[in-house]
RNA sequence: GGCAUCGUGGCCGAGUGGCUAGGCAGAGGUCUGCAAAACCUUGUACAGCGGUUCGAAUCCGCUCGAUGCCUCCA
């Protein structure tokens, strides 16, 4: 039977503001799309925060039993940049810049893009479309809203009528925006002359001339507007009415609230049952972002390149330092916070790899479907990721206690213990496991090491302390910490 | 200005009416040739004021503060 008959799974939805029992529209299948980054520069940690929240989402509902189609774009066709920019995109803008070809630009940045998600352990999405290659089936969105009256053309541009569609719909409930709230908080804008209505927005744009993307369409040589390509993305892989929609929290107006106006527009229907919204990922207390350049690349955590950090961290502590926090969480990012997890995250791999060593007993003192269950039950409550983490932590007390001969467990218990923690940290979190990524190194390396430390103890055993001292001193050095316990020592990498 | 979210101990960060988050740091202890590591034990909290309640960090109101969105944005 599958998992997810067992386990209840609620999801905070955006839409309603509350938890909701999940229940998909197919039984055992999801549909799930993800709003993906444009790519025309680098992904900062602040994106890769996003991903890693939905990745969560992805391999947890996975671990449940669904098959998933998570659906996940790629802005390859750019966004108007600004109104005094004349409705020159952002890709097409840095392409000039750089003397290149605009898709040069975007096949730069897709790989990196691709990369660094690879790095963090990001399971790929089922379905990556590009703006680009849909092209066609927007110009036939738009014809679609066109006929039904929410969109007008002006110019050589299609806009979509606001106005016209809040006569029968709802424009801003998911934002809880009242439209007469909009229309009397309008900024002054110039260059908005063809709009009927400030809060109209573009569904095809006449390209200016020195704009280098464009395409043919029965109103002009242009582009798409904005919000059109999920909207056509969405519904084209997953169906007019699909499960989940994600996106970052800055998407939430008004790129979200233009999808469910167009999708409604064109189908009369709403399209999507759960909307999820994940949160920012600060830095100095504000919103990473591009445009302000106050923002972190993971490179230059991998590397430490960075005058905010202390050090290097890997990808691994990175992303457990993410899932600290929930998703809907505000978090900040500082050298401080992420040493701390390391820290923590050491101490929790530690305590997985000796799980195989404990000794077993006639009978278990611990309630082991309990604890797996409390962990579930953190999951359940909207992929509360920072709570199964404290579970996973009570698991290392318990492991701890059992190896100090404190607490007794069977060998079944053993087994399952290992395997418990396998999946929530490995298969659900998407943590790595370093010693099996890396067993060919780390087989020479050990061997080396061992010598060393056989070295170590005879010189100990001699009273050689100056000898002992300088192996363990210069190990150290090079960042290879000897442990000396009970049972002799061991060592790890820093 | 409008809409929304948030304000938890030294730091990070869960928790939505009574019972414990968790991690890091700190303190004490075990172990050690000395350390480190590991393990055990442990303290300090819910922005302020008022209200509802037998009981509030948790609900309501006000004040102060912060952030996000209102323009491309994960």
């Amino acid at each position: 039977m599958a998992l997810y008959k067992e386990q209840s799974l609620r999801i905070y939805n955006s839409m309603s503001g509350e938890k909701e029992v999940f229940s998909p529209i197919n039984e055992g299948h999801v549909g799930m799309y993800v709003c993906g980054p444009t790519v025309y520069s680098n992904v900062h940690l602040g994106n890769c925060r996003t991903f890693m929240s939905f990745d969560l989402v992805f391999r947890y509902m996975q671990h449940l039993g669904y098959k998933v189609r998570y659906v996940r774009n790629i802005t390859d066709a750019g966004h108007l940049e600004n109104d005094a920019d004349s409705g020159e995109d952002r890709i097409s803008k840095k392409a000039r810049l750089e003397q290149i070809e605009p898709m040069e630009v975007v096949q730069k940045y897709t790989v990196d893009f691709h990369n660094i998600l690879h790095r963090f352990n990001n399971l790929p999405p089922s379905i990556e479309p590009t703006a680009t290659g849909h092209i066609v089936e927007q110009i036939e969105i738009i014809k679609t809203i066109l006929e039904k009256g929410y969109a007008y053309e002006a110019n050589g541009s299609v806009y979509f009528d606001v106005l016209k569609f809040n006569e029968d719909h709802n424009y801003g409930r998911l934002s809880g925006r009242a439209i007469e709230d909009m229309i009397a908080n309008t900024r002054e804008l110039a260059a908005q002359s063809d709009k009927r209505n400030p809060q109209d927005f573009a569904l095809w744009k006449k390209a200016e001339p020195q704009h280098i993307m464009r395409w043919p369409s029965p109103w002009s040589d242009g582009f798409p507007g904005w919000h059109l390509e999920c909207t056509v993305m969405s519904t084209k892989y997953l169906g007019e009415e699909f499960d989940i929609h994600g996106g970052g929290m800055d998407l939430k107006f008004p790129h979200h609230e233009c999808e469910i106006a167009q999708g409604e527009a064109a189908t009369g229907k709403s399209p999507v049952n759960y909307w999820m919204h994940a949160n920012m990922l600060t830095l100095n207390g504000k919103k990473m972002a591009k445009s302000t350049g106050n923002f972190i690349l993971p490179e230059e955590i991998f590397s430490g390149h960075n005058d905010i950090l202390a050090k290097a961290f890997s990808p691994n502590v990175v992303r457990f330092f993410v899932l600290q926090a929930h998703y809907r969480s505000v978090l900040d990012f500082s050298s401080e916070a992420l040493m701390a997890s390391e820290k923590g995250f050491n101490r929790l791999m530690d305590a997985y790899y000796s799980i195989d060593e404990l000794p077993a007993s006639n009978s278990s003192e611990a309630n082991l479907e309990e604890w797996k269950q409390s962990c579930y039950d953190a999951m359940n409550d909207d992929f509360n990721s920072p709570i199964l983490i404290s579970k996973l932590f009570d698991a290392v007390k318990m492991i701890n206690s059992i190896k100090e001969g404190n607490l007794k467990i069977t060998s079944e218990d053993i087994q399952e213990l290992k395997s418990s923690m396998n999946a929530f940290m490995f298969d659900i979190l998407g943590l790595v496991d370093s010693v099996e990524s890396n067993s060919v190194d780390t087989d020479k390396l050990s061997g080396t090491i061992d010598l060393l430390i056989k070295l170590r103890a005879e010189a100990r055993m001699n009273k050689n302390f100056a000898l002992s001292d300088q192996i363990r001193d210069q190990l150290a050095e090079i960042g290879i910490q000897l442990k000396d316990g009970k049972d002799g020592t061991s060592f790890s990498l820093n």
